[in-house]
DNA sequence: GCAAATTAATGATTTATTCAAG
DNA sequence: CTTGAATAAATCATTAATTTGC
């Protein structure tokens, strides 16, 4: 829970639990839509921001990386994990690709038609050894360019709001009371705009997944002109 | 000039004219405010977005770090920078801090008044020997919050492009024909969000500095530590 | 000259590091 | 000590320079 004025979000315990199951499920890196579609579902708990999202999976990616490279320093030092690896060398893997068939959609490639090509190896920096495991995954073919988490940088943030739904099948969905979906509101965009856009989406239509075409449209207002007075 | 169905965005000679003016003359990250201006002026002269200008800024400082270091690893193995350093130990300081007083206002700190504290050390990394050179710069006080760039990120990046004008005295400014003045069209924003922005002026109005109390939320405080290290 | 092949620049993302609130 | 927030470094990927063989 956030203090009245406080300078930074505090997740409460449900949202915090949400999070945590979305990212159990296999979330790793949301796309704006997603992260959108999150915060507005995790509002419903407590006030919240799309940049919260964003940064709790960053963070939550990165820390239990690091939780997990510690953890196999110990253990490789205490002994046995080399011939775990030796006979299992995949089984690492489940740290950046998602972790349930259900979210495939949502990661935008498919762990099961992806080639693996395990290395680990061990070197000094720092004077301190470290251990590194690297995994080459070979993607079949060029996705999904929408997963871009940068995209929201830009004006298209505003784009952005729009539609997505396949949230729906987290796991946490199910076990929470469903909230009535919002209907988000949409700002005008230019016609230039809209044109440049269908022009892109030409280019990369790779997936036929998306369920309508004002998300695929996804999503950029360029700052066409943003009319500033400059004194 | 970018091709037509290019995917990533291409500066036209105009555009990165402007936006080395801009570097050289003390903008080195840029935040909400000045990205929306930037991006709107430049847009007269080819398509851009805001994230193009944000990643320029970032690319170029870090490169031109790069290219720094790398000149002074020469030097140092060449000869003499040892001395120039302990003759003059601040003069890298521009990496990192507003070259011209005119962007003070921009910079928000005011590197006259920063105290500096230049450490120089040499330690082994992976190996080979390292110099480290860094400069602490000790703020006087806790600053303006809002600088982050990443309040982008929220839905409040809606917010954040009203108000701002510093950009004008801009070198870069005087040198191009000047294009005509335009009045900001805004976004309805909800209740929250004002309101969260007023909490947070109130929060942090240290300095008086600020002539309107809105422009004085956007303002930057330059990194804390600004470290070297000479590879 | 002029493409195909290499290499260098640089736009865009991701990962690591750091700061600081609580 | 944990973790939200922010920045810097490393990396990936595409475009432009350039070299090379014809």
């Amino acid at each position: 829970m956030a203090p009245a004025g406080s300078s930074r979000w505090c997740p409460t315990p449900q949202q915090l639990k949400m999070l945590e199951e979305m990212y159990t499920s296999g979330i790793r890196t949301p796309n704006a839509n997603q992260i959108q579609q999150i915060t507005s579902q995790l509002s419903l708990y407590g006030k919240i921001e799309g940049k919260n999202v964003f940064y709790w999976f960053q963070n939550h990616k990165a820390r239990e990386r690091l939780r997990l490279r510690k953890k196999l320093t110990k253990q490789l030092q205490q002994q046995q994990l080399y011939h775990q690896l030796q006979h299992n060398p995949h089984f690492l893997h489940y740290l950046d690709s998602p972790a349930s068939p259900a979210f495939q959609h949502l990661s935008c490639y498919n762990p099961a038609s992806a080639n693996l090509f395990p290395q680990a190896g061990i070197h000094d920096e720092g004077g301190k050894q470290v251990t590194n495991y690297t995994w080459n995954i070979d993607i079949p073919e060029k996705m999904d360019k929408n997963k871009a988490i940068m995209r929201m940088y830009g004006s298209d943030w505003l784009m952005m709001v729009d539609v997505g739904l396949p949230l729906s099948s987290l796991p946490c969905y199910s076990m929470i009371s469903r909230p009535p979906l919002k209907t988000l509101e949409l700002f005008p965009v230019t016609a230039s705009n809209l044109k440049e856009e269908c022009n892109n989406i030409n280019n990369n239509n790779s997936n036929s997944n998306s369920s309508n075409s004002l998300s695929s449209v996804s999503c950029n207002i360029t700052p066409a002109k943003v009319p500033l007075s400059l004194p």
